[in-house]
DNA sequence: ATGTTGGCTAGAAGCCGACAA
DNA sequence: TTGTCGGCTTCTAGCCAACAT
């Protein structure tokens, strides 16, 4: 029979993976661990970043400390337009959780937004990769794992069907770059495929439970790779404090304030683990939503990550518009949809969206500039802005989002015809918002 | 033979170990796992704050990344006069790495510092806890841990040497609340004391292994707890990263700088593992070092810890005296010495120190404002500032330490008799600072 | 006094088909 | 098609004393 050492990988391999050291993750295994639904603009394209956002995910991704010290406040708009100058995907060490480093420039003002940079439509790969969910039965010390028939004869290498009982020695590196090596074979009545020796140790050492996730990834080379993911469910992230949470949070409002100031490259972590919304998203995306309009009533829906791994949409209604914190962040388009889910396990939903996250009912196309005011009470003055309440409360919005020069702020560059067909669409206030109800 | 359960802990006990919550870690653990060499400043008192020391401890706990985005600057003076007003002891759930969260409250100038409160000598205990670095043989998979002889007549609870063998069974809390039991059981030819079942769970649930250390501490009550010391070499955090290096470190500036300007209170996080110096120190201990003196080629002895856990002295040289960072941390009084040790395996041993933390070579006391220049090139001349070469590079200084009133610098309050006996005593420049060949 | 090793044993890890969902 | 289980085998975990340092 075949099967050479059929031994465990541990640290045999020589992959780079020295301590200490962020090494870039490789590209096509990160997007398919990652999930369908993140999508990091590309390079060098223009890009909003909202510090709200940021925070939010910090906040996630830190203990609530018993430690809530004065707040700090910076002088910092809702949304900085900024260059995506470069992206370097890891992935941590221990947990193989992802992230992303996103280097970005803020954009001088005399640095025209090139015309609504379009997203250029990624070419539908074929399958070559499946993710499984696993089972009490694939992560217990009994036996090993499973693979879907499917899965085995479009993803892994081809078995010799003349053995019997047909078997091969499977290598795949995981994001690190690690070896695990794991004897594939293929027998029982009725015939299934079946990874054995090695397996264990892999759940083992990634401490892999029941209801994470493995995916393997066929590469064109055929070489083979493999990842984890884990159940959102327990999202422990085991924290490692290095500094105060005000420190962190702090940080994060400063290096965006001075690097706006001076326009000075910064970088920020994005973690797609986090389920949370992204905070930097395509400029054409933003430009494209901010000209189109939504009112109190509009029907939509919203992609997310079903539990077996793949898309779907959950519909909803708008119930309200306004800010989140009109406070720390007025006139911010961050978050500023409050919506009602129409599933009643609506829990884990965010109770809160932002126009680029939704689409239309009908599933035309994303939100185009058409009229998409269903509300009578909403009627839409085309090409005027639409002011519902007392117009003097956005116009500091105005005054932020396309700023006179102040010098401390971000600004936004000029839309090539802010006074002709397509207008700035500001947020409608809805007559009643309950705010303080919000359970 | 008695021995009613035998197994191990895991997630038995009902310790209110909550995800994502740090709970206050048993003082006395947390400081006999932290080392003697680390002493945190009492709750209430003055201490000093140094930022550069910070951002030292961060960039350690951190992946030195590809990541170095322009450097930000704030007006933020050396070092900041606080008030420590609270202290939580905390352990990463993981690792059971320590730290501590320490409150600090920058103090107005109106608040005179009370007059050199003095440390209250704390009483030193009899024994009731032991240490040791395991062998081979205690993390082998092959068998259990032997207890050294004394620590265990001295702090286990009394076999009962009547049975045969002699055996109880042990349980311990660790630095979390959670029970762990071992079999200790007295046998062997010769006799020795061997903790068996259970031991191995213990050892592989917290990852130790050969070079690791573990402590049992004996309470009044007669509680056993225990806790776990990395071996030095194997510091791989692992770090979590939240958000970019860049923005820690600006986050540690900008909170500092925020908390000194408002007189606000803030937090830092404290990692005695990191084995770099402390960042906050006693008033009373800087008070007292800033009037004494130091000169190029005078002795010392500092202290450190040793390969057994115990505390030890090298002695060594000062060879140079001057600013770390001129140009970002100028008449700074972090790491000013620039020394030279004895033993030529120095490595591991910082080649600058502060002023608080040496010892004078003669182990009289601690410093004390004598005379102690013995280079004859350096003569001192007493009670008046000993400026060596041109004392107007040291005005500056003057003025940062005690500044006349910048609205937004922290400022130190004036010493009391600041024209009187006890002069302040500024850094000497020595005659030739090779700064560049640090090598 | 205590680290390491060989011997021995109990129990877990792990491979297999049967069977059911 | 694939999750779980009983049967069986193999191997390691783990207790012991002997021996060495």
């Amino acid at each position: 029979i075949l099967l050479p050492s059929s031994s465990s990988s541990s640290s045999s391999s020589s992959s780079p993976c020295a301590r200490k050291v962020f090494i870039s993750v490789d590209s096509e295994l990160w997007h398919a661990c990652a999930g369908p639904l993140v999508s990091l603009p590309p390079v060098n394209s223009l890009v909003v970043y909202w510090p709200q956002g940021h925070l939010e995910q910090v906040a996630n991704c830190t203990p609530q400390a018993v430690d809530q010290p004065p707040i700090p406040q910076y002088n910092l708009p809702p949304q900085i337009l900024c260059r995506l100058t470069d992206i370097t995907l890891m992935a941590h060490p221990d947990t193989d959780k992802l992230y992303a480093q996103m280097d970005l420039t803020p954009v001088r003002e005399s640095e025209k937004p090139l015309v609504s940079e379009e997203p250029p439509p990624a070419a539908k790969r074929k399958r070559n990769s499946f993710c499984k969910t696993l089972t009490a039965s694939d992560t217990s010390t009994h036996g090993g794992f499973s693979v879907p028939r499917r899965a085995a004869e479009e993803c892994l290498p081809e078995l010799d069907y003349t053995m019997n009982p047909p078997c091969q020695e499977l290598v795949a590196k995981d994001v690190h770059g690690v070896e695990w090596k794991f004897r594939h074979i293929y027998r029982g009545h009725p015939r299934r495929h079946l990874l054995t020796t090695g397996w264990s140790v892999f759940v083992s050492s990634k401490r892999l439970v029941a209801g994470d996730s493995v995916l393997f990834l066929r590469g064109e080379n055929e070489q083979l790779r493999l990842g984890v993911r884990r159940a959102p469910k327990q999202q422990q992230d085991a924290p490692s404090m290095v500094v105060s949470n005000q420190s962190t949070q702090i940080g994060v409002l400063a290096t965006a304030a001075h690097a706006a100031m001076e326009k000075l490259r910064f970088s920020v972590i994005y973690h797609p683990s986090t389920c949370l919304s992204e905070f930097v998203i395509p400029y054409h995306k933003y430009v494209k939503v901010i000209n189109s309009t939504a009112s109190v009533g509009m029907r939509f829906k919203m992609r997310f990550e079903s539990a077996d791994l793949t898309e779907r949409r959950y519909a909803g209604t708008i119930t309200g518009i306004g800010d989140v914190d009109p406070v720390r962040w007025p006139n911010s388009y961050w978050r500023s949809l409050k919506v009602e889910w129409d599933e009643s396990a609506a829990s884990e939903r965010q109770e809160r969206v932002s126009l680029w996250e939704i689409e239309p009912f009908n599933s035309a196309a994303i939100l185009p500039p058409l009229s998409l005011g269903q509300n009578p009470s909403q009627k839409r003055r085309p090409n005027k802005p639409t002011l519902v309440n007392s117009s003097s409360v956005w116009d500091p919005a105005m005054k932020l989002l396309w700023p006179s020069n102040p010098p401390h702020l971000a600004s936004m560059p000029e839309s090539e015809d802010l006074s002709s067909p397509a207008p700035i669409w500001p947020i409608a206030i809805p007559p009643v918002m309950p705010d303080g109800a919000a359970s």
